[in-house]
DNA sequence: TATTGTTATACTCTATAACTATA
DNA sequence: TATAGTTATAGAGTATAACAATA
């Protein structure tokens, strides 16, 4: 597998991760994007939807029945952002906090666990090809 | 976004290869999934179901309609397994070698786009940690 | 009995285009 | 006219459980 396409190898780490992620979480009955969703806005920053749709790869269209999803269980807010009524913030309530949290602290403790033995240049090396292949496709 | 998890970060990269991957191979008409399955196929290896599944990180149940609609197209061809008659080997059909065979050089050139300013050390680097995030989740 | 793959079901994600409200 | 987001529609991915064929 030495000469396997990264992309290819970038498929299958997302989709193992995804899965584990889900199942560690599975209490919180999210989808893997609902948990993207929430783990991107844990920083607590108000952002609009197509802000967040360029953060985690979704079209708008596709934002919104998720974030019907997280609104109708009381973890976000949508209210028109002041100054232009047609973007729409989001935002976390208490609970939506809470769970944020908690899911930034299970993809922590996830990310410790899988590069543990990893020295930290491999890691930095890690975030800047993902950064590159993710400025790629703009 | 120094401080952003590696998960969001490769999520993130998914998504934007994946749009452009099925941007620049939008005379193909396939999907997404359809595109890893045949870029997993293409060194033109036979591999059963599971096997499969387990390179692209999806489960048996799904991989049945990828295969179908694969199938259907003449890219592929299901037969089973000599001596194992419950496992069923998938094998490229010409037509699917020279589809893998575009999909592939598709690959490497995007990723050669999008890498080619990044030391081969951080490209090391990023091969061992997908690697590590697809080990962790099994 | 266990394993491989398929089928059935229900829900989610996705792309696209049309639509509403606001700018 | 252009932009932000939602709605509508159709197709594809997903998990789960039940099933048939083979081991």
């Amino acid at each position: 597998m030495k000469n396997d396409s990264v992309i290819l190898e970038l498929q299958r780490a997302t989709h193992a991760t995804l899965h584990l992620l889900t199942t560690e979480l599975v209490d919180l009955d999210l989808t893997a994007s609902e948990i993207n969703a929430l783990g991107n806005l844990a920083d607590g920053t108000g952002r609009t939807v197509s802000e967040l749709g360029a953060a985690i790869g979704t079209r708008p269209a596709t934002l919104t029945g998720i974030l019907d999803r997280l609104e109708r269980r009381g973890l976000i807010t949508r209210a028109p952002r002041p100054g232009d009524r047609r973007a729409v913030l989001i935002a976390l309530t208490a609970d939506g906090r809470r769970t944020a949290t908690l899911i930034r602290r299970t993809l922590r403790d996830v990310e410790q666990r899988a590069l543990a033995g990893l020295p930290a240049d491999a890691v930095r090396g890690a975030r800047a090809v993902l950064r590159a292949l993710t400025e790629v496709g703009r």
